[in-house]
Formats: structure tokens, C-alpha cells, sequence
DNA sequence: GTCTATAAAAAGATAGAC
DNA sequence: GTCTATCTTTTTATAGAC
């Protein structure tokens, strides 16, 4: 692999050189990775310096212990999660003319569907989030939770609501089917992103989810 | 503890002893409560041993190594919950009077979310088959996945749409839904068990979940 | 701050006696 | 078949040089 300059690239007195943060994202990058594939336990600090391409001292400097490496690295992964998943909810489920509002909720599920399933480290993240969720409690805070994706849509579902084109008298309720038929029932099917599907499986999969949410949730 | 008889109960020629019999249960016992707390990686053969009052050398006489108990630990702890949504399954959904399709529906729909958060060592065995999916293929064979418990749902749908009760074009999919918006519900709010859930928010969801299910399906 | 080398503990698997 | 004692490898974390 390429060498880097060896030198700060000239830094102010006091504050970290250069070349540091550019090594914690690569730390970061790897970590990432390899905690996503192999889980915590199973993913040695060797294995991540050597993927990194730096020292493991530089990653106990860094970082302290493995633990705090972990859940530095679960928490931007959920953050960088979350702003992919309100993208797509502000993309689809904002300012919806009063016609479509069947083909924005169908497009809405597809996208949140395929996004998961083309990324499979972010499926993985998830996965190890629960798994890791009872020895490390930090996880369960409230940001961390699945709870901060629902209540986004359960914000979105009343303004529908408010406006006539849906009858939902519980948001939150509602936000909880929702996500439950689009992405509860494609990890369920895929069984976390283990089994590959196809995109026509998993846009006809979010379609009919979709669908059973509208038939529930339709005015009157 | 009690010390058990240590003389084989008379066993036929070339069977083994019956104290082999007990201690295979002991060892199994103790694993799924090991593995479901701390997963495969965070679960030592020394623990297990202790756990079950039993050698180390026993187990790996009996197991061969360790990979080959938590195989047989998840297939055994994977029937057995199969067996109990079984029977859930034929005590709600199964002759029918035609005017208590909603309050059975409901019914099924809340003894299933209870059961599973009655006993933390299933939702945990399900969390363990997701994370090692990848790591163990046979995890991934046909049996061993959610499909098994849609697939018997599906054939409970497909009588009562038959019927005239219900109003089920693909009774694969409706499946797929029920599961959703009951246990995938379920494992969403409690984050698969970590997060620990009142029995009165247990049914008001699982209710709710019957109720959108009903609502996309009932004969128009 | 970063690296090489090392300490200290844990865990999977086995040898050999009874 | 079962047990005690042991081997070997891996892994977390640290010491000390530059």
C-alpha cells in the first residue's frame, strides 16, 4: 500500500496533528468492518490494526480499551443509519400530493427495504447491536434503539393524518406497523441479512406491506 | 445436591449406561442457558462443564468439539419452540366458531407475544441463531429458520379464507404479515428481548397488530 | 504519537489413569 | 465412560525505545 508522509503536515501548538485523525477513521473503517462480520468477541484488536494499517498501541491510545473502541463505532455506524433512513423518509413521506399518497407509502417501503438490503454491513450492524445489547448497556440508551426510527415516522403519519389522507389515531401505534411490515418482515425473511434476496423479492415484499398498512390505515 | 445412584440402572448389552442419558441433558441444559446469555464466543466448554457438574473431557467425549453441542443445542431449543407455537397455533386458529374470528385472532396474537416474553431464553436462542447464522450454514437450513412457523400459519389462514371468514389471496404473504405485526412487533419494541416489556403493553400491541391484520383482511 | 516486543490470562482440545 | 492435569494457541493489555 501506498506510504503516507511520515511528517505532521505542520499542526498548531496544542492541537493533534493531522496524520491522528486520519488514522482514527481508518481504525473506525476497519473496526467497523470487522466487528459487523465477526461480532465483538470475535474480532481480535490485532486483526483490526493490521486492517487499519496501524500499530495496536496506537489503537489502546486511542481508545483505551476494545469496549470503548466498540461502542465508539456502533454509535457513528446507528447515527450514519439514521440519517439514511430520514433521508428516505423526508424523500417520501414529505409534502405528498393529495393523489399519491398510496404510490409515496409503496416507493417509501421499497427504498427503506432495498437501502437495508444492499448494504449488508449496516444489516450486520443491527445484528450485533442486539446481540451485544446485554453486555453493554450503553446500547440500550434511548438514541439507540430502533424507538428513534419509528417516532421520526410516527411524526410523519400524523401530518397525514391531520391532512384527511389517512386515519390514524395512534402515530406512534402506526409507525410501529409500519416499520414491522417493511422492515420487520424483510429481516425476518432474510433472517438479518444472512439469506441474500432479490430486489424484485424485496420491492414485492415491501409492496404487499405497504399495501396491508394502507388497507388498515385508509380513511373511512 | 442429591448424589444420584451411581450404578448403571441395567443396560443392555452394547446401549449405553443410563447415567450417559442424564448427563447429556445436564450438558445440553447448561449450554442453551450459557450460549442464550453469553453467545458462542462468550460461552467457554469450562462454564458449560461446571455449569452441568460435569468433566470438561465428558463433553468433548460426547460432542466432539464445541461447534458440534451448540449445533445440537440450537436444532433441540429450535423444536421446542416450534413445538410450543404449534400448539398455540391449533388451540386459536383451529375450528373456529364463524362470529369469533376477531377475538381469536387477537387472542393467538397475544398468547404468542407472551410466550416469547415470558421465556428470555427463547428470544435469547433466536438472537444467538441470527448473529452465528453466518458462521454456522446449517443455522441456515430450511428448518431452522422463522419460514417454518409462516409456512404452519400460512395453511391456519388459507382454511379460515376458505371458509369465507377471511379474505386471503396469497395466504404465504398474510403470514409473513400476522408474524410481523405480532412477534416482529414485539422483537422491534423489546430490541428481541433486552428491554424488558409489561405484560398490559405486551397485549395492547399484540391487539393492535390483530386489529391492523384484521382490518387489510377481512372479507369486504 | 507511534512502533516492536512482551507479559499475563483465558480457552479449545488432548493425554493418560481408573 | 468419566475424571484430573496439561499442552498449545490466541488475545487483551502494557513496557520501553524512537
Amino acid at each position: 500500500m501506498a506510504i503516507e508522509a511520515s511528517a505532521h503536515p505542520r499542526s498548531g501548538p496544542g492541537r493533534p496533528p493531522g496524520g491522528s485523525e486520519r488514522k482514527r477513521a481508518a481504525i473506525e473503517h476497519a473496526a467497523m468492518d470487522l466487528f459487523a462480520r465477526d461480532g465483538f468477541d470475535g474480532t481480535s484488536v490485532d486483526a483490526i490494526a493490521e486492517e487499519a494499517g496501524v500499530s495496536k498501541r496506537t489503537i489502546y491510545n486511542h481508545y483505551g480499551d476494545k469496549e470503548n473502541l466498540f461502542l465508539s463505532v456502533v454509535q457513528h455506524g446507528f447515527e450514519a443509519l439514521m440519517t439514511v433512513v430520514i433521508g428516505i423518509m423526508d424523500k417520501y413521506l414529505t409534502d405528498i400530493p393529495d393523489d399519491a399518497v398510496e404510490q409515496n407509502m409503496i416507493e417509501f417501503s421499497c427504498e427503506l427495504a432495498l437501502m437495508a438490503a444492499r448494504s449488508p454491513e449496516r444489516a450486520a450492524l443491527v445484528r450485533v447491536m442486539m446481540t451485544e445489547a446485554p453486555r453493554f448497556p450503553a446500547l440500550q440508551a434511548a438514541q439507540m434503539r430502533p424507538r428513534g426510527i419509528t417516532a421520526a415516522i410516527a411524526g410523519k403519519l400524523a401530518r397525514l393524518s391531520d391532512r384527511g389522507l389517512l386515519n390514524v389515531p395512534d402515530p406512534e401505534d402506526a409507525a410501529n406497523h409500519l416499520f414491522a411490515l417493511t422492515m420487520g418482515q424483510m429481516n425476518n425473511r432474510s433472517f438479518y441479512g444472512t439469506r441474500p434476496m432479490t430486489d424484485e423479492e424485496i420491492t414485492t415484499m415491501a409492496t404487499s406491506g405497504a399495501r396491508v398498512f394502507l388497507r388498515a390505515y385508509r380513511p373511512r
